[in-house]
DNA sequence: ACTTATCTTTTGTCTATGTATAAACTTATG
DNA sequence: CATAAGTTTATACATAGACAAAAGATAAGT
């Protein structure tokens, strides 16, 4: 690449930033190094501080450098990168992969809290909350299994919902948005009753996302969805504020 | 100073991002509806424009809100919320489990690249790379299993080290920085090798990891981690740019 | 009616500047 | 000598003003 550093258009701070991460990649400025202070790479870039400061920042962000008052700013030692994962409805990422989808409730009740869902919850055991299992297929193929606890407490104007028409996931996002959000990926083994619903064997390994939200009035709902045998998340590429890949938007591939 | 201005101490940029982000959680704005605009924002408020950029940027960012010029400023209909998964060195993840970590290379030979991992990477089948194999231990129980190829033409210096003593992970995080990563989640059922390393039964189901990296020479490593049963990563809490929960530090947990 | 040029609104970005704050450094003091 | 208090300094955060760019709205020309 010639000349990459000052020239180009688009954002002043996006391409300092670049500039940044690329002296960090080429191990110019190696790591746990001291680097110049905002003033004087405003200096050099020709550049306001307040636009190193946000190139910086996005530097930060992505966790390539530490910065602290005083201290001034240094490239992090044992670089903690983060990656995103984006959750959409899962609707979206069936039509996304150019299936039809539809979903199929298969039960429904009101009933007590289990221990282990009530902990996740922050709830006391007993408690009754709405159970509901469903699925949701891609071109009528089992594509996702949904295991869902939902309190109705915390989703006013839900009483009057009927889920076995409605899709939960989307009356809760449409209705209920939250204000916190815990996600865990783990795998586990199909058991019976998992299998048959997605049409596989006992015992395949499963993908399984546990998502719990809450709002300002307490826990909202948590769900356990278990993907088809060898479904894949994946992050989206690069960097947190991507400098614009083409052509690229990124979605959940699905395999 | 007398009085800081309304409820809270601290960014006020902050502080208009979480009152926005409240309006939305209790439908004060709607899915769809348009907010007022910047200027508008910033009269309300008592800021400067900027800070309520910045405020609408975040927010943006995490998804909630829609901004396109000229249209102005709405709530996303169908927010597509975005978690972020912290990736760092395992041994870290042992160690902050309070277990002794080790390290053990069970494999390791220049070998020609199979096709699919060469497509992964985008390098021509055959092309020889280093391939290792090693399994990470916390208290001397099986942790993960590390299926790592090395492309060491992106990596220079790479030739010199000897992977049979020093953790390739460690090595490559803190001598090639990457630019690019791809990050993606599955499950699989773990075959005989996999389950004698990780001292399990064959075919439990194991969280799957591959990751690629990549920096301005190319390809660096793609690496496939299986992870022992029962493995959960989560996500951080909330939302990208906290706004700090009080001694809460954030990192995978293991179970 | 349909296309095209122009106006206008709203966000995106940058500059220049100032205040606030945390941390490292310095100095005084018990 | 350790510690408490003050000083310095680099970053964090905020402000006001400006211009650019995108896109909706509108007017004009064919």
């Amino acid at each position: 690449m010639p000349a990459r550093p000052a020239g180009s258009t688009s954002p002043k701070a996006l391409n300092i930033a670049n500039e940044v991460r690329r002296r960090i990649i080429e191990l110019e400025w190696r790591q746990g190094e001291r680097i110049p202070d905002e003033a004087d790479l405003a200096i050099e870039f020709d550049a306001a501080r307040a636009t190193v400061n946000k190139a910086l920042q996005l530097l930060a962000d992505e966790g390539l450098l530490d910065r602290r008052r005083r201290a001034g700013t240094r490239v992090t030692v044992n670089p903690t990168r983060k990656a995103t994962v984006s959750i959409s409805i899962v609707r979206e990422q069936v039509e996304q992969a150019g299936m039809a989808y539809s979903y199929r409730v298969v039960a429904q009740r009101r009933s007590p809290v289990p221990a282990d869902i009530g902990a996740r919850l922050g709830l006391p055991e007993g408690k009754l909350l709405v159970h509901m299992r469903a699925v949701h297929y891609g071109d009528g193929r089992p594509f996702q299994l949904e295991d869902r606890w939902i309190n109705t407490s915390s989703a006013p104007g839900l009483d009057g919902v009927d889920f076995w028409q409605l899709n939960a996931n989307e009356w809760l996002v449409q209705n209920a948005p939250y204000l916190r959000a815990e996600l865990a990926f783990t795998a586990a083994n199909a058991d019976k009753r998992e299998a048959r619903l997605l049409q596989t064997r006992q015992g395949e390994a499963l993908l399984v996302m546990q998502r719990t939200t809450w709002n300002d009035l307490g826990p909202i709902t948590t769900v356990r969805v278990a993907c088809q045998p060898g479904h894949l998340i994946s992050t989206d590429g690069g960097y947190a504020k991507s400098n614009w890949s083409p052509g690229e938007t990124r979605t959940p591939r699905i395999s």
